[in-house]
RNA sequence: GGGCCCGUGGCCUAGUACGGCUAAGGCGUCUGACUGAUAAUCAGAAGAUCAAGAGUUCAAUUCUCUUCGGGCCCA
C-alpha cells in the first residue's frame, strides 16, 4: 500500500484531463445514476444557456453551481434527472446566420428560401451545442451529455432533412429523419440535453397559449413599438432595456409652426426629424410659464425655462409677455408637413391643436413637445385619448412610405439631412445642433431603433390595481395574470433575498407581454387569423391535424416551424373563409419559459411529471433574468397550474475581469473559457466562483487563481504530502486503528465533525460561500496547528500508538475534507482519493463521486476541548509577538512565561500547558490569575452592562472605574462587588461589569489580547545559552544534511572544527544533538575526504562541519 | 422621475439583521524568524477620521435623514 504524493510543481489542468479520462473510461457518471435510481428524487431544471456561440468563462459561475449541487445531492442519495438544456429558436440565431451568409436584410432571407435558412439555423444550433457539450464536460460539469461528435453528424445530416439517417443518443441508436430526430431530441426515448426547437417544447408552448386564449388573455394590439429596421422586428419591452442603449450623436432641430390665430411660431424640438413628417399636435404643461418673445423680428413662443438653452448667447431676444401653459390650450398652428398626400387624407391639417400634458418638462427642448402618434409610445397614448389621426410613415424596413412627396423611398437614416434642407428653404427651420444622448439600439444588431406603429400579439396581463398586494382580493386575482404570478414569486425561496423585491417589482410594473416577432426562425405562434376579425389559437398537434382542411400533406414530416406550419389551413366559423396562420414567430422567452412543463412529460405523462415538478432549484445569473427566464418560467408555470415552477431560486452576479471592468476582446482583458481550463484549471476556476458571494460581481483571472491555488490547494497538497512521506515510510495502513487518540487528536477531530455538520447545512442552505469559508478556515489551522504540533510524532523512528493515533487522525481529516470538496473541486478530490482512500482502504467504490455524504458524530464534537485549544492557540500566538517583540529568536530557549488569566480559564490553560511551553520554547508556564507579576491593573467599564443601567449617568462612572485603586480592582477580580460614589449617590459595580487591563512591568515582553496576557522573561543565562547555541548547531547540521541530500532516517557521523566555546557546547550538548540529527558519532578532528562540509558562524563563533553518511 | 443594491487601509473583501471595549482577513509593501511539508512555513510592522454631512443615543461603521459617487431595475 502506498500513497502517492502530488507533484508540488503540479500542473493542474493535466490532473484534470487525467481525471476525466479515468471518469469516461469506467463510466462514473452511469454508475452513480446508477446507484441513486429508484431512491426519492431532487428535482433541478436547467435554465437553457443558448447555442450560438462557445461559452465563456461567465458561464462557468452557474455552471459550477448547477453542477456541485447536484454533486452533492446526489451523494446525499437523490435521484436526478441531471438534463442539461439549450435555447435553439430567436433572433440571436438568426442574426448569426445572417452574417455567415452574408445577409443584410430580411429580403435577402426571402431570397434564399426561409426552409433553407431554418435549416441553416437548426444546423448552426446543432454546432454549437456540441462546443458547448465539450466545454461543459471540461469544467467537469456531470450532466446526461450527447455525444458531441453524434450532435455534429446530425447538423450534417440536415442537409438533407428528409433522408433517414442514424443518431446515436444516451440511450443508445434512433433512426428516423434527420428533421424527425432533430423534433425528438431531448426526449425520455433520446436522453440528452432538451433543445427549446424541439417538437415537444413547441407544442407544449401552443397548449400554454391556448390556455390563456380559453380565458380571454390573448389579443391583438396595435401600438407604437420601438423597432429594428434592420431585423425588421419589433422589440420588446424585455428586449430594450438593459442592453438596448448607446451614448449617440445626432443632430437636432428647432423649428417653427406657425400658429393660426396667433401672430408669430411655436419653437419646437426634436432628435427624430422623420417624425415631424406625421406631426399632429403640440403639447404643453399647464403650469410651467411661457413666454412670447421677439428675436430677430420675428415672434416665438416657447417656455420660460428654455430660453437659456434655445438661446445659447443668452441676448438677442425681448420677453413681450409670460403665460402659463395652460392659457395656450387648442391654439392652432400649421403643421410642416401638412401638404403631403398622406397627413392630407388622414385629416392631419384640420387636428393640429396645442394639448395639455403633465409630463412636458423644461430639461431639453423648448417646453413645447411635438407628437406624432405614429412615431412614439407616449404620443400614440396621447393620440388615443384626443383621438387624433396616426400617420406612420415607416415599412418595416425603415422606408417612408409612398404618400410623403419627396421624401417618400428614402431610409429614416438618410432622411435628416433631407429635412433640414427642406425646412430651411421654406424659412421653418430656427437651428439644428449636434447632440450627444442615449439612443435605443438593437440588442442584436446594434442599428438604431426607430417607432413603427404596428400590430402585435400580447398577453394580457392583467389589470394594475391601484392598491396593495396583500389587498388584492381572490376575486380579482382570478381573471389577472399579473397578481397570479405575484403569488407564485412568494411560493420561491429567494437567493439573495431582494430577488423577490425585484421580481415583484417587475411585475408591478409590466406592461402587457408581446408575444410576437416578425421574423422567420421560433416557435410559429399558432394563432389562425381570419380576414374577417376572427382568431383562434391551436392548442397541440391533435387539434391542429383535426381542424386543418387543406395543407397537411406539405406539412407533414416537418417540425411545426416555418415554412411549412403555414401551409396548414382552417375553416372560419364566423365566415367560413380559409383562414391562414398568422406570419410571426413567438418571443424566445416562451421556449425557455415552458421547460418546466415541456422537458417532464407535462402532456405525456402526467405522474412523471408530478413527481419532478416543481423543481427543487434552479440558478441563473440574476441580470436580466427577473424579467426573463425567473420570469417567463413562472408565466407559465402560473398559466398552467398556478404555482411557483422551482422553489429555490439562485442568482449570481457578474463576472468582470480583474481590473473591475468588463471583459471585452477590444481592452484585451478578456479570458476565453477554453483558455482560463487549460492555464489555470477548472477546479481552480470553480474554486474561485465558489469564494465569491453570489451577490457580488467576481473580478476573474489569473492572479487570483494564483493566489487561491497557492493560499487553498498548495496547502491542501503540502498536509497530503507531508502525510504521504511519512505514511510511506513506515509503511502505515489504515487498518492500524489506535486505541487511543491524544489531546490533539482529540481536538481536530471535534473540529472536523463541527466542520462536516456545518458544511452540510451550508449545501442545503444553498450557501456556497459558507461552506467554502468554513473549508478553508479548517485546512489552515490543520496545517498550522495540528501537523505543525504533530511533526515530531511521525518523525519517531519506532511505531507505536501515539504515532498511530496521528496517522489516524490526520487520514481521517484529510478523508473528509475531500469528500466535503467533491462536490465543488471534482477533479482535485478525485485525485486525491485515488492516491490516499481508493488505494488503501477497502470498502470504497470506484470513484469519490460514488461515496455517500460524510456524517457528522456529535458524539465526537468536544466544545470544551475546543475552547482549550483555542486559548492555546491565541496564548502562543501572544507568546510568540512577545518574543518577537522583545528580539530575541525562538531558537533560544528561555526561562519562563507567565499568562494571565481570568480564574475560569486556569484549569484549561493547566491541560495544555506543554503545548504552549513547546511552542514558546520556554523551560516554565507560570498560569495565574493575579496581575501583579506582571503588571500594574486598570479596570474598564464595559460599556454593554453598565451604559444600559446607567444611562446619562454612564460617562461618570466609567470615568470612576477608571480611577479605581488596586485594592479595590482586587476586590472585583475576586468576585466581590463595590460601591463608588457618583454625584454624592452611592453606585454599585459589580465583576462582570469591568475588565481589569495593565501595564508591563520590567524584566518582561509582554503582549495582550481578548483577556489574555502572555509575558516572557527575557533574561538569558549561561544554561540558557548554551542550550540555544546547541540548537543552533542542530540547524546547521540539518540543512547540511539536506544539502548533501542524505534521506531523512540516514544515520551519520559529524566532523567538525570549532571555536573553543562552541567545542564546549558540542560535547556538553552531544546527545540532544545526536538525537535530532540522527548522528551516531561526533568528532572534533580533521574532516574526511568523503565528508560532506560546511561553515558556518554561529553568534560570532566559527564552526566548520562534515558530514559522514553510514552506509 | 421612481424602486433596489452598494461605498470599509494602495487593491480585493468580512463585519453591520440584535448599536458597546483596540474595525477582521487576503493581496501588495517592509522587517524578522523558522528549517526532517522547503519555489514551503511562521511572526511582526506600516497603512482606515468605516464616502460626506446631519439626527437619534450615555455610545453610531452599524439605526434614521440628506448629499455625493458606483451598480442594477423600472419609467
Amino acid at each position: 500500500m502506498t500513497f502517492e504524493p502530488i507533484d508540488s510543481k503540479i500542473d493542474i489542468p493535466k490532473l484534470e484531463r487525467e481525471i476525466q479520462q479515468f471518469w469516461k473510461d469506467t463510466n462514473a457518471f452511469e454508475k452513480r445514476r446508477k446507484i441513486n435510481q429508484g431512491k426519492p428524487k431532487w428535482s433541478f431544471i436547467d435554465g437553457p444557456i443558448t447555442a450560438n456561440n462557445p461559452m465563456g468563462v461567465h458561464h462557468a459561475w452557474g455552471r459550477t453551481y448547477k453542477d456541485l449541487w447536484q454533486r452533492f445531492w446526489s451523494m446525499r442519495g437523490k435521484e436526478l434527472r441531471y438534463q442539461n438544456g439549450f435555447d435553439c429558436q430567436g433572433l440571436w440565431v438568426e442574426v448569426e446566420v445572417e452574417k455567415e451568409l452574408g445577409f443584410e436584410t430580411k429580403r435577402d432571407i426571402e431570397a434564399y428560401g426561409i426552409a433553407e435558412f431554418v435549416i441553416k439555423c437548426k444546423q448552426r444550433v446543432l454546432n454549437y451545442s456540441a462546443r458547448q457539450t465539450e466545454q461543459s464536460i471540461r469544467l467537469g460539469y456531470w450532466m446526461d451529455w450527447n455525444n458531441p461528435d453524434e450532435l455534429r453528424k446530425l447538423s450534417l445530416a440536415m442537409e438533407k432533412p428528409l433522408e433517414q439517417t442514424t443518431y446515436i443518443g444516451t440511450n443508445g441508436p434512433i433512426t428516423g429523419t434527420a428533421e424527425w430526430i432533430v423534433s425528438n431530441l431531448g426526449l425520455p426515448v433520446t436522453g440528452g440535453s432538451y433543445y427549446t426547437f424541439s417538437d415537444e417544447n413547441n407544442y407544449m408552448i401552443w397548449t400554454a397559449l391556448k390556455s390563456c386564449h380559453n380565458r380571454g388573455w390573448i389579443y391583438k394590439g396595435e401600438d407604437a413599438m420601438p423597432w429594428c429596421p434592420r431585423c425588421s422586428t419589433g422589440i420588446s419591452q424585455h428586449e430594450i432595456v438593459t442592453e438596448g442603449y448607446r451614448e449617440l450623436t445626432h443632430t437636432s432641430v428647432y423649428l417653427k409652426l406657425k400658429l393660426v390665430d396667433h401672430e408669430g411660431s411655436l419653437l419646437i424640438w426634436t432628435t427624430t426629424p422623420w417624425t415631424l413628417t406625421s406631426n399632429v399636435a403640440v403639447a404643453v404643461h399647464p403650469n410651467l410659464v411661457y413666454v412670447k418673445v421677439k428675436y430677430n423680428d420675428e415672434i416665438y413662443y416657447l417656455s420660460k425655462g428654455t430660453l437659456n438653452s434655445v438661446f445659447p448667447q443668452k441676448d438677442g431676444y425681448i420677453i413681450l409677455s409670460e403665460m402659463l401653459g395652460v392659457e395656450l390650450e387648442n391654439w392652432k398652428y400649421v403643421g410642416p408637413y401638412d401638404h403631403f398626400e398622406l397627413p392630407m387624407k388622414l385629416g392631419v391639417p384640420e387636428a393640429h391643436k396645442i394639448i395639455l400634458w403633465d409630463a412636458v418638462g423644461e430639461s431639453e427642448g423648448t417646453g413645447l413637445v411635438h407628437i406624432a402618434p405614429g412615431c412614439g409610445k407616449e404620443d400614440f397614448e396621447l393620440g388615443k385619448l384626443y383621438n387624433f389621426p396616426k400617420p406612420a410613415p415607416l415599412d418595416e424596413y425603415g422606408v417612408i412610405i409612398n404618400g410623403f412627396d419627396w421624401l417618400s423611398f428614402t431610409h429614416v437614416y438618410d432622411s435628416s439631412e433631407k429635412i433640414f434642407n427642406d425646412l430651411k428653404n421654406r424659412g421653418l427651420l430656427f437651428r439644428t445642433q449636434k447632440m450627444l444622448h442615449r439612443y435605443p439600439v438593437c440588442w442584436r444588431c446594434g442599428s438604431e431603433l426607430v417607432f413603427r406603429l404596428v400590430n402585435e400579439w400580447f398577453i394580457n396581463m392583467g389589470e394594475k390595481i391601484d392598491k396593495s398586494f396583500e389587498e388584492v382580493t381572490e376575486e380579482e386575482k382570478e381573471k389577472n395574470l399579473r397578481y397570479q404570478m405575484m403569488d407564485s414569486a412568494n411560493q420561491v425561496n429567494w437567493i439573495p433575498e431582494f430577488g423577490l423585491k425585484r421580481e415583484l417589482d417587475w411585475l408591478q410594473n409590466m406592461d402587457d407581454w408581446m408575444i410576437s416577432k416578425k421574423r422567420y426562425w421560433g416557435l410559429a405562434l399558432p394563432i389562425w387569423e381570419c380576414q374577417c376579425g376572427w382568431f383562434d389559437l391551436i392548442g397541440d398537434e391533435i387539434e391542429l391535424k383535426q381542424k386543418t382542411i387543406e395543407g397537411w400533406d406539405k406539412f407533414t414530416g416537418h417540425s411545426p416551424h416555418k415554412p411549412y406550419i403555414d401551409n396548414i389551413k382552417i375553416k372560419c366559423p364566423k365566415c367560413g373563409s380559409l383562414v391562414s396562420r398568422i406570419p410571426d414567430v413567438g418571443n424566445p422567452w416562451l421556449d425557455a419559459g415552458i421547460v418546466a412543463f415541456s422537458t417532464i412529460e407535462y402532456r405525456r405523462d402526467r405522474n412523471y411529471w408530478a413527481k419532478w415538478f416543481p423543481a427543487d432549484f434552479i440558478t441563473e445569473s440574476f441580470p436580466g433574468q427577473f424579467r426573463n427566464w425567473f420570469y417567463a418560467m413562472l408565466a407559465m408555470s402560473t398559466i398552467l397550474e398556478r404555482h411557483t415552477p422551482y422553489l429555490t431560486c439562485l442568482g449570481h452576479a457578474n463576472v468582470l475581469a480583474e481590473d473591475g471592468r468588463e471583459m471585452h476582446k477590444s481592452w484585451g482583458n478578456a479570458i476565453w473559457f477554453d483558455d482560463a481550463a487549460e492555464t489555470m484549471g477548472a477546479d481552480i476556476m470553480r474554486w474561485i466562483y465558489c469564494i465569491s458571494k453570489p451577490e457580488n460581481d467576481v473580478l476573474f483571472g489569473y492572479s487570483k487563481a494564483n493566489e487561491v491555488k497557492r493560499m487553498f490547494f498548495m496547502t491542501l497538497f503540502n498536509i497530503y504530502n507531508f502525510f504521504s512521506l511519512y505514511a510511506n515510510l513506515d509503511n502505515w495502513n489504515v487498518t492500524q486503528k489506535p486505541d487511543k487518540i491524544n489531546y490533539l487528536d482529540q481536538w481536530v477531530l471535534s473540529r472536523l465533525n463541527r466542520l462536516i455538520e456545518k458544511t452540510t447545512l451550508f449545501y442545503e442552505k444553498y450557501d456556497v460561500y459558507s461552506i467554502t469559508q468554513n473549508v478553508e478556515q479548517f485546512v489552515d489551522v490543520l496545517s498550522k496547528w495540528y501537523v505543525r504540533r504533530s511533526r515530531r510524532r511521525f518523525w519517531k523512528t519506532e511505531a507505536d500508538d501515539e504515532k498511530n493515533a496521528a496517522y489516524y487522525t490526520l487520514y481521517t481529516c484529510l478523508k473528509n475534507i475531500i469528500f466535503l470538496l467533491a462536490p465543488i473541486t471534482p477533479h482535485i478530490s478525485e485525485a486525491l482519493y485515488q492516491r490516499m482512500i481508493r488505494n488503501n482502504e477497502l470498502g470504497f467504490p470506484e470513484s469519490v463521486h460514488h461515496n455517500d455524504w460524510p456524517i457528522f458524530d456529535s458524539q465526537i464534537i468536544n466544545e470544551k476541548l475546543m475552547e482549550e485549544m483555542d486559548l492555546a492557540i491565541l496564548t502562543s500566538s501572544l507568546g510568540r509577538s512577545a518574543r518577537s517583540k522583545s528580539g530575541i529568536k525562538l531558537r533560544q530557549p528561555l526561562k519562563e512565561a507567565i499568562v494571565i488569566v481570568q480564574e475560569d480559564k486556569i484549569e484549561k490553560l493547566n491541560k495544555i500547558a506543554d503545548t504552549i511551553k513547546e511552542e514558546l520554547n520556554v523551560k516554565h508556564l507560570r498560569i495565574t490569575k493575579e496581575r501583579d507579576f506582571l503588571q500594574a491593573s486598570v479596570a474598564k467599564p464595559m460599556p454593554r452592562s453598565l451604559g444600559k443601567k446607567h444611562g446619562k449617568q454612564y460617562p461618570k462612572v466609567a470615568e470612576a472605574i477608571k480611577e479605581l485603586k488596586k485594592a479595590e480592582i482586587s476586590k472585583l477580580t475576586n468576585g466581590n462587588s463595590i460601591t463608588i460614589v457618583i454625584d454624592k449617590n452611592p453606585v454599585d459595580i459589580y465583576p462582570d461589569e469591568v475588565t481589569v487591563e495593565s501595564i508591563p512591568i520590567k524584566g518582561y515582553s509582554v503582549m495582550e489580547d481578548a483577556g489574555v496576557i502572555v509575558g516572557i522573561n527575557t533574561e538569558i543565562d549561561e544554561e540558557l545559552g548554551v542550550e540555544g547555541l546547541a540548537r543552533d548547531i542542530v540547524r546547521r547540521i540539518q540543512s547540511l544534511r539536506k544539502e548533501a541530500n542524505f534521506d531523512i532516517n540516514d544515520r551519520i557521523e559529524v566532523y567538525y572544527n570549532a571555536d573553543s566555546e562552541l567545542s564546549e557546547v558540542m560535547q556538553e550538548e552531544s546527545e540532544y544533538i545526536k538525537g535530532e540529527t540522527l548522528a551516531e558519532k561526533i568528532i572534533e578532528t580533521v574532516l574526511p575526504k568523503n565528508a560532506k562540509t560546511g561553515e558556518y558562524e554561529i553568534q560570532g563563533f566559527q564552526l566548520i562541519l562534515g558530514l559522514v553518511k553510514i552506509q
